[in-house]
DNA sequence: TCCAGTTATTGGATCGAGTCCAATAATGGC
DNA sequence: GCCATTATTGGACTCGATCCAATAACTGGA
């Protein structure tokens, strides 16, 4: 899991570079009136190098939200197995959101101007959505004890326990100055989703 | 609320054309290797003509589903106001759902070619998802004896519902042939979610 | 019949995201 | 110095989407 970077020619450039250059250049201009070759430019790397770094000129957008987001396999694998699946997955989605602070807020959703990307911001937000909610499933289905036939429960609940943790961080985000931490948002969404979903999944 | 086209030229091409035509390229070829322009070609018509009548290539995947989509106001604003929200929405949405028989089964969701069509169904999907969302939670809102306070809640529940619901869709399109109607997918997908915020939303 | 207003259709130009490929640069190991 | 490996680059290309000006087809009225 080290580097394994000791061969070949070295990288002149680097993600965190692209990062700050378009950060800067959303501010200046607005996200949509940003073009990849404009962020290159400013980078100092070629058009071409962009897309060896991102997939979409959209990944600018969710930075910081994967970074948090890549916290969840972690958080779902050291949940106490003998608690209710539910509940496991609640405590796992709050410990996620507890990395988000009111100082760390992803440039998807603060400024006003980025979120007129609406169509373009749906596409990665959904893409984003689903894998979350399918690493939920993941974790849901493995469970054991879980029924076989229960499984379009399972994915139901995850889809909509995701849904629900996505609307609160848009809430929170969207709560300006003065947002606390994104945990007690969080809470206070999916709580009932889980609760709705305990007595159906969860061993009687 | 008539017709309201007496005057200025009239329409040589319509939308229906323009959906056949792109149902045949679907099938022959896939949805991703179609292009507008054979879409247009097709039907007889300048490719300009296609962005008349729709707003993007991806419109096409949803005409049916837009279809059915349509009807959540009317079910909505149709339901018993002295049930408790939750049920409402359940009913409502068991209502659309009610629209959907084994036999009609969106460009969307079934073949699978299509399916590999992420990127694009993905950011078309989210733009349906939240709109109905937002619907939901309007009609949740505008109840008497609902808190503002529990505002969060609501939105919380508006987005679960709809995405539970439309996870059940994609499984019942999945399903392949001997699906049969997609009510009860849907029941089994959003009563939990209902169940888990009767206590939260409704009156006590 | 001619004209004005209205709407539909069209061609052409333009932009920008994303893909592909072949050439080249910079490293390490031999 | 040669080789394999990896990064970077330029260029060409496709395609979705937008914009604009021109034109066609209809209406009603003078």
């Amino acid at each position: 899991m080290s580097d394994s970077r000791a061969v070949g020619r070295p990288r002149g450039s680097s993600r965190a570079m692209l990062e700050e250059a378009a950060a800067e250049l959303f501010l200046e201009q607005t996200y949509a009136k940003t073009t990849v070759g404009d962020i290159a430019r400013r980078a100092g790397v070629s058009r071409n190098t962009f897309f060896n770094y991102f997939t979409a000129k959209s990944d600018l957008l969710w930075v910081d939200v994967d970074d948090g987001l890549a916290t969840l396999p972690a958080a779902l694998a050291a949940c106490d197995r003998s608690a209710p699946v539910t509940e496991s997955v609640r405590q796992a989605l709050l410990r996620v959101a507890a990395g988000f602070g009111p100082g760390r807020v992803p440039w998807s959703v603060t400024h006003d101007q980025v979120m007129a990307t609406t169509s373009e911001l749906a596409a990665s937000a959904l893409a984003r959505l689903l894998v979350q909610a399918g690493l939920v499933h993941e974790f849901v289905g493995a469970r054991p004890g879980h029924a076989v036939d229960a499984d379009p429960v399972g994915r139901a609940f995850s889809t909509a326990v995701v849904a629900a943790a996505a609307t609160a961080a848009a809430e929170w985000a969207a709560a300006g100055v003065g947002r606390g931490d994104l945990g007690p948002y969080v809470d206070v969404a999916i709580s009932p989703v889980c609760a709705g979903f305990a007595t159906v999944l969860d061993p009687a």
